[in-house]
DNA sequence: TACATAAACAATTATGATTATCGTTTTTTG
DNA sequence: CAAAAAACGATAATCATAATTGTTTATGTA
């Protein structure tokens, strides 16, 4: 696997998608960015994260409405995926999980890297909120 | 929500899907009913998959390679995904997810309607290949 | 520090899966 | 069967992501 050089702005996209808990999408990554660096491409957040992730860094949550979600944290945990939203919260409380990867791998003879476990519905917010406000998908909700 | 009128194409978009367990693409349901039906489009697969999934009658498993993969089989299980040949298996040993849901609602004071499993690694067959043969994801391995 | 090499960059273009449109055909309903 | 509604094929549009290209920046060595 390659190492990776040092540069200002692959560090950048690092550290803002460490410093956030809201599972962005690539472009929210970059509209944060593009204003400390005028110069900044769209391009060059896609690519970076593609290598973070080869060098398992960074990990995809899920794909919503069309656009793959990341994650900086990368121990293993489960996600909430809002349907009305589209927020992504993180699931910590499960732990009961362990060993399930090497019982899989011993019933299918096969070799699992990972797993991802993720639940859909409505999330806290959205569900108090009356339905005629329920907002459609936007920028803001990431 | 509506309901779906009948029609001779839309019910073979459901029956393929449903005589197979690979978890297919629209595309590889499409090539499979262009034979049968000389005048057939991808936009009808896509459309009607849609619909079932909105129905219920249809579940998307995960996105391998940038393709959405469908699923007939609706009730609760779990998947694997080789990253290498990109196959998906179903994953029906898993018993100890019940009540789960149920368990993070109560947690995070939301809704869930439902979760998703799904493994990652190197199936079986790709396992037992030479390194050197590993090939490439295409049309046969869907 | 200066040079050579490799990697990273912005900008642009290309790709490719999915969705929308629209005029025509099929299905439903009465 | 006729009118209305829904589904269709074909095609074009969208839009997220990937690849390309020429330039700039790091890195390793002398």
């Amino acid at each position: 696997m390659r190492k990776l050089n040092f540069s200002k702005k692959r560090d950048a996209v690092l550290s803002v998608l460490r410093s956030t808990n809201v599972h962005p999408t690539a472009e929210w990554i970059y509209n944060r960015l593009k204003t400390e660096y005028p110069d900044f491409s769209l391009g060059t957040v896609y690519r970076n994260l593609s290598l973070f992730k080869e060098q398992g860094l960074v990990v995809t949550v899920a794909t919503v409405n069309g656009q793959e979600r990341y994650d900086g944290v990368v121990t293993a945990h489960a996600h909430f995926v809002c349907n009305n939203c589209g927020s992504i919260a993180d699931i910590n409380c499960l732990n009961d999980s362990s060993g399930l990867d090497e019982r899989i791998e011993r019933l299918y003879d096969c070799k699992v890297d990972r797993h991802s476990l993720c639940f859909y519905g409505v999330c806290s917010n959205c569900k108090h909120e009356s339905s005629a406000e329920k907002a459609p998908l936007n920028d803001a909700s990431v």
